[in-house]
DNA sequence: CTGTTAGCGCCTTCAA
DNA sequence: TTGAAGGCGCTAACAG
């Protein structure tokens, strides 16, 4: 029942030529070396006629290559900005000619192994590396056999993972864009929830939180604002936010502007405010980071800075394309582009969170 | 640089064999085929150190079998629910031995041809096509060709498609259970949020609506409890919610539920609710469905029906491997359990938003 | 018990 | 301008 497939051969018998000449021209190869135009003929109409389609095993044992990715990421939480990445990713290969694997290791360094082991031995041409918390990490052995690309991660050690394209989000300047957002606006009593006041200390979300956290600082300091207090929280839940922005109000400081260090974060803020009767923005404005779905859906609408994952990751699958149709890769001595890291922007999503205090 | 992957020959070489002993050893079979110890632990001893690891496109060549699946969906939008599936099916699918593909469509048709083409022209061992909202549609040529496995799609048209195996959510059950939540807890004023009163127009989102309402009503009915009302939406998102459920305080009829038919409507219309002063649970209990990932994270915590991703995603995988390595698929004349339709229930997650009022 | 042989389907010299 | 031959790495018959 399961019509066989076609063959080059079946093809080429079919159009009257060699396999190797059928091969030649339905590799678009033809003109270049000068195949009749009626040999050319036979043969499209005949792999037309028959459906012919390449087995692309065949073809990736012959030449090596199989125009497949693999995208590898830890994190089963937090899904939500995950999917997106994969997804994009997706997209971006399959624009170009390429399919993907994807894995996920759930931070198991075996499993980790296990499915780089899976995906090299079906000779993926490259990998994307993906974590969804930015963080340093060390860098599988087998990232450094291939074509690979950091996504959403900073390596750490040395192996020559240091040279691997990285793709990273813009923190620092996010951090920056909120700040001045808030300041501009002509808010000055400003709160943080999310992060203690010291960027050195800025877990659990280590990089993120850190340069976000620099970023905001040095616009502040250099308006001459001093935070009025920072919020530093273990999860960055609802729940705390909830906690933490209760803790702001009952302590009863100056308050006119939030800055949530996540959506989540925000949401809790939102409900605290709520309960206590403030408002957004009239009250106490709310600037935060993510644009998770249900941003735009909480009352107002929460002004906050995307997480640009689409974008990273579709950057992260082109660069990885490029260096594999380039022909390098991070085991190369690499005079070139290699271990460039790329910097995306979080794009702003204003909404009403933020009053106009000017 | 890229040190070369080690070949079996070379073990066989290494190990002092030929290259088809080897083979047998590391397949597994050597004892079967009374390969001597001494051998077998040469062969073993040499793979391991030289790093052997087979090259799965080879072997695929050779068996037609790769180890590998396809999973195609449609769906861009509301992907929370979509990332869980992909995830849950590559876990099950990896516990068994297998990578698999992702591709998404957007529900573009062409793209959907082409992306079972390359899945197919990578000899994909099997199938799984997906959507995102439960619904009717055709299914394509490429999927009667190979082992497939339909999840959360429910096929129309012929063309043998109607005996593929299906895994949908248990709607009608979950709308029972809901309705049987509110009846045993004492409430009687209950309006429905998201549909009409009438199952024949629960659009949009067809099947899923149709069958919740129904179960629903069945259990009303038997309770001899009459819908107070029920009100429908183009769109299953927080605005509707919100203005659906204000339109049913304004009008001030009797209510102590909501029956809300998603965790979106049911955000809408906490926040109605909150606006107007009313309070959940103690004025008006909410139920919903899907527990969308900010459901634990309203105040309070949104009592939910779950709709079972994981579960379901996992069930597809596991249906279409056994029925990849029963060596049957939907092509056959399959006197077997080819077309069964598994139903996979909706749990509930009992949170605070549902009071006793018995 | 082990080795030889013959492809899987394609691509790539090389010779005609 | 086209055809023949060889081989990518592995497995499955079949000899030995």
């Amino acid at each position: 029942m399961v019509r066989k497939r076609v063959t080059l051969s079946q093809v080429a018998l079919e159009a009257g030529v060699a396999p190797s000449t059928a091969s030649l021209v339905l590799a678009g190869r033809a003109d270049e070396l000068r195949i009749s135009t009626t040999a050319q003929e036979r043969v499209r109409e005949a792999a037309q006629r028959l459906g012919y389609r390449p087995n692309a095993l065949s073809a990736g044992l012959r030449t090596g290559t199989t125009r497949t990715l693999g995208f590898v990421s830890d994190s089963v939480a937090s899904s939500q900005l995950t999917g997106e990445m994969i997804r994009a990713a997706i997209e971006a290969a399959r624009a170009r000619g390429y399919m993907v694997f994807v894995g996920e290791t759930g931070g198991d360094a075996q499993l980790e192994r296990d499915l780089l082991d899976a995906m090299s031995d079906r000779q993926v041409d490259g990998l994307i590396l993906a974590t969804m918390l930015t963080h340093a990490r060390q860098i599988p052995a087998a990232a450094t056999r291939m074509p690979t690309v950091l996504l959403n991660i900073e390596p750490i050690g040395e192996r020559g993972s240091v040279d691997l394209v990285r793709v990273l989000p813009d923190e620092y300047r996010a951090g920056q864009d909120a700040a001045r957002l808030l300041v501009d606006t002509g808010h000055r009593r400003i709160h943080i929830i999310g992060v203690g006041a010291d960027p050195e200390h800025a877990h659990p979300f280590a990089l993120a939180a850190a340069l976000r956290l620099r970023g905001a600082l040095s616009v502040l300091t250099e308006a001459g604002i001093d935070i009025v207090s920072a919020q530093p929280a273990t999860q960055w839940l609802p729940p705390e936010g909830f906690r933490l922005t209760s803790a702001v109000i009952e302590r009863g400081e100056p308050c006119d502007a939030l800055l949530c260090f996540n959506d989540r974060l925000a949401m809790g803020a939102y409900q605290a405010l709520h309960e206590t009767g403030l408002r957004v923005p009239d009250d106490v404005s709310v600037v935060s980071f993510d644009d998770t779905t249900f941003a735009r859906w909480l009352r107002p609408g929460l002004t906050t800075f995307a997480f640009p994952q689409r974008a990273m990751a579709k950057r992260a699958t082109d660069e990885l394309i490029d260096l594999i149709e380039r022909g390098e890769h991070a085991g190369d001595e690499g005079g070139g582009v290699t271990g460039a890291t790329h910097l995306i922007p979080l794009p702003l999503r204003s909404r009403e969170s933020v009053a106009d205090r000017s």
